[in-house]
DNA sequence: TGGCTATTTGGCTATATTGCCAAATAGATT
DNA sequence: AATCTATTTGGCAATATAGCCAAATAGCCA
């Protein structure tokens, strides 16, 4: 049952693994308002750039992200642009949880 | 920019990272079918049950599923039903890459 | 060529995760 | 109460991840 597609399974949690970390969550959903270089993503972020470049890495690994060198920078897009509703989604279902804790405390 | 909102980024990550290993994937998607109790879950996966209560309390604290105890068993369900897009979207990402990798070997 | 800047890679330590076993807990049944 | 079953928890060893520094690489410009 599992076993069997587990190759599968492994692939897709690749991309749920690149998105959990803050810092990834962070660039991809600045990369979603366009392009960006890894010095400018490295001036947001307060960490090393070679972090932050393998941070990236990670990204493009699973197919997340992609890259394009112009001159000294690389510019790193979207490119599973799916993932953009995600994050959205997940941020609607935590602040609904926090307001059920809430009036379940005020009850 | 990142480091003052970095509380918000690390919460929805944690999201993530429950769904990050491929054992969890599995789970939710077979919860997505109905309840399942964790000797169910644990049949199909071929881990020890230990192991696959552990998975099932990640998923739990990150708010993905919820659990109920009904005699001497404790049925999970899917809680934040919005995940269930969330694979089938990363499938077919990945197949169009995968796609696209087949047509420029063969171009 | 030589030097400059942006990025990546290698290497290291600290920390986190995974999965097993053994033991504890909780509810059902006798 | 004694016992049985399902699940959780604690603890351990193996492995993976994160972040920094230093060094390597790649493209630009003088």
């Amino acid at each position: 049952m599992f076993r069997k597609n587990r190759a599968h399974y492994e692939k897709r949690s690749q991309v749920f693994k690149a998105l959990a970390h803050p810092a990834r969550l962070f660039m991809v959903e600045q990369l979603a308002a366009g392009e960006k270089c890894v010095c400018e993503l490295t001036a947001m972020l307060d960490l090393d750039t070679s972090t932050v470049s393998k941070h990236l890495s990670v990204l493009k690994n699973a197919g997340v992200v992609s890259d394009e060198k112009r001159g000294l920078l690389v510019y790193y897009s979207i490119k599973m642009t799916c993932v953009l509703g995600f994050s959205s989604c997940v941020q609607k279902s935590l602040d609904e949880e926090a307001r059920e804790h809430l009036s379940a405390a005020t009850a």
